[in-house]
RNA sequence: GGGCCGGUAGCUCAGCAUGGAUAGAGUGCUGGACUUCUAAUCCAGUGGUCAAGGGAUCGAAGCCCUUCUGGCCCGCCA
């Protein structure tokens, strides 16, 4: 229920107008019209004139004329512009009840895409040797936000986070800890992730310039790691766990949660493998070298350069781990798992992981011919040759989708500031040499700077009270500003810029939404939705009840293209359109009840909308701040 | 050298898929609005050869081609 069906109305009087004239068939659109051209505009002018030879202006004319006859029930006007475009003009009154009843209810702007099918979203899956950083929660943000519009759009979604536990990173980290003697205890109660990531890691990585020797160790290391059974490895897994625990702290605090843990360990020891191995040598997809560069090796024929995926002293590489759990997401193989209950989340969701040891627990079913897995674009050359593959490897209707995007980058300013000097330009964060910005530092610095925004302006609420406001809007600052840019452009992190809270940001959206909640609050009445809806005729009015009944339009824009951004914009527009009706239409004060009832159900409803949307932001809405 | 992505206002970005009206926001700068449903707000002004050139089209920021320019990727690392 909402614009959608001005369009419908409009639609299926054109196509019967269409006939009687005698048009050729076209598929014109429909669409909500730029502000002062009325409320759904059609181009079926301009494309009717080639077949007509006529001008666009005299088609529209036409058409204009005849709908004019029998306008229906949502239409009050329809005009012909000079410009060729046919423009309509919405009766109000019964499209102002449509639109704010249907938004109060909880559903509002759920549409069926994808009816009830299943669709695996794995994003996070940050190596466990450190603590998220500034560009892993790009990467959290877009994935978690996606998942939510798919569901939105009644997908069944299943959350993976794939946790690399047995390479390179981990085994750098053990090096330190084995070797380097550093204290399996962070000093001064340090998180454990930020202690292993900012020391230990860092730290050791420096000492492999001065020290060859260390490399072998790693390598010693890494190879014992594949064998579940070493002590190593058992080493290797309490480490890695208690950073994953971390973790995945940071990203609850984000707001994301998933439905599985997969171990890359459990997929190495899980002979998936050799199982795949075996039929890509029989589909004749992956060829033996025998001479040149790659004798010995191998490797996946590809379109421009061939890859190895098994190194000449028969080890297998990276994307040979990838290979098979890309093919266990699609279900192309057994699944060889059980599963077992990791924790249940802060949003009651259990979390499950994947394990070898047979459980008693409920057989879990984490695979579906729709993977989208979200990983930054650096790496598209190796996602679209996994991508390439397993489509020959299975020719029926599987979709494996890398969903990329660009990096987080620093300012010159905060690479600074972190004693880099950059020579004024941006710079790639990296891990290895400590130049990063952890998440939880950012989200530190916003509550922070919330906290003493929100004292200021509520001096007499609690400090726990403060907290959780401060808490909400820090963490929808910094999901805003990984969202809103579309995922083809870098970001750059800039501590003064990037802090943000005023403008495009979202305690702007989420300060829109304590208004309304405090008209609401201040209202001698509760909203009667059976209303005087004409009575909403301001432009004011009819604006923000147009932009609500359009939540459904975007949702469906954003799940088809897989674009989290869209929904921003589209949150950032309400906010945007509603503070105008608020500074001009004042709810309380008109001396007429009927029409501060019609207009509380509009501010109700578009707090309504407001949360909804913002929550597929996974962003929360204080009702004050 | 090859591949992928970007280039729109001083700065950061929408718009491009599916060509059509007056190219929009934020920020910055200038000025204005709080005894009022919270000024994290609003209003007004300022600011554009849509990187350049060519092509197809009645019509291009958008489509095609070329060039320039910035970023990333191209390991028997992950």
């Amino acid at each position: 229920m909402s614009f959608r069906i001005l369009l419908d109305e409009i639609r299926s009087n054109l196509l019967q107008i269409v006939k009687r004239l005698q048009i050729p068939e076209i598929p014109f659109t429909l669409e909500p019209a730029k502000s002062g051209f009325g409320d759904v505009t059609c181009n079926i002018a301009f494309l009717a004139s080639k077949h007509l030879k006529k001008s666009p202006y005299d088609i529209a004319k036409l058409i204009s004329d005849e709908y004019q006859k029998n306008l229906g029930k949502l239409v009050s006007k329809v005009e012909p512009h000079q410009s060729g475009y046919l423009n309509f003009y919405a009766n109000n009154a019964p499209l102002n009840r449509l639109i704010i009843t249907a938004a109060k209810d909880d559903n509002y702007g759920a549409i069926d895409i994808g009816k009830k099918s299943k669709v695996i979203v794995e994003h996070t899956s940050v190596n466990p040797n450190k603590a998220l950083h500034i560009g892993h929660v790009r990467n959290v943000v877009i994935g978690d936000t996606v998942a939510r519009i798919l569901a939105k759009a009644n997908h069944y979604v299943v959350v993976l986070n794939y946790v690399d536990d047995s390479g390179l990173q981990v085994a750098d980290i053990i090096v330190g800890f084995k070797h380097l003697g550093f204290s399996e205890t962070p000093p001064g109660g340090q998180k454990f992730d930020h202690y292993c990531g900012d020391e230990v890691y860092v730290k050791t990585t420096e000492q492999y310039a001065q020290d060859k020797s260390l490399e072998e160790t790693r390598n010693n290391i890494l190879k014992e790691l594949e064998d579940g059974s070493s002590e190593i490895a058992k080493f290797g897994k309490s480490i890695t766990n208690r950073v994953l625990a971390e973790q995945l702290k940071t990203c609850w605090r984000l707001g994301a949660y998933y439905d599985c843990l997969n171990f890359e360990s459990e997929i190495v020891r899980s002979h998936l493998w050799p199982e795949i191995f075996e039929k890509l040598k029989q589909m004749n997809l992956i060829k033996y070298e025998t001479e040149g560069k790659n004798a010995g090796c191998w490797v996946i024929l590809s379109k421009d350069e061939d890859k190895v995926l098994v190194r000449s002293n028969g080890t297998a590489t990276y994307i040979a781990k990838d290979i098979p759990y890309a093919a266990w997401k699609l279900g192309l193989v057994d699944d060889p798992f059980y599963y077992k209950k990791y924790t249940v989340q802060k949003n009651h969701k259990v979390l499950w992981q994947t394990t070898l040891e047979k459980n008693n627990d409920p057989k879990q079913h984490f695979r579906s011919n729709m993977v989208v897995t979200v990983i930054d674009s650096r790496q598209a050359r190796l996602q679209n040759i996994i991508t390439d593959l397993i489509s020959k490897f299975d020719s029926s209707q599987k979709s494996y989708l890398h969903l990329g995007y660009e990096s987080v980058t620093l300012s010159a300013d905060t690479a600074n500031a972190l004693g880099i000097d950059t020579k004024g330009k941006n710079t790639q964060m990296s891990g290895r040499k400590g130049l990063y910005i952890n998440a939880d530092s950012v989200l530190d610095m916003l509550e922070q700077k919330t906290m003493d925004e929100t004292r200021k302006r509520n001096p007499s609420l609690s400090d726990e009270h403060l907290h959780d406001i401060a808490n909400k809007v820090a963490v929808a600052t910094l999901r805003y500003e990984m969202i809103k840019q579309d995922l083809d452009k870098i970001i750059t992190f800039d501590y003064s810029k990037s802090l943000s809270l005023e403008g495009d940001t979202a305690p702007y959206i989420q300060y829109a939404y304590a208004r309304a909640v405090r008209i609401l609050e201040k209202a001698q009445t509760k909203p009667d939705f059976d209303a005087s809806y004409e009575l909403l005729d301001g432009e004011y009015e009819t604006n923000l009840v147009k932009l609500i009944g359009r939540f459904d339009l975007n949702i469906q824009d954003a799940a088809n293209n897989l674009s989290p951004k869209v929904i921003a914009k589209y949150c950032y527009s309400l906010a945007v359109t509603f503070n105008a009706f608020y500074e001009h239409v004042k709810v309380l004060d008109s001396e007429n009840t009927n029409t501060i009832n019609a207009r509380l159900c509009l501010v109700h409803s578009f707090k309504s909308c407001l949360e909804g949307a913002l929550d597929l932001l996974g962003i929360e809405t204080p009702a004050r701040m």
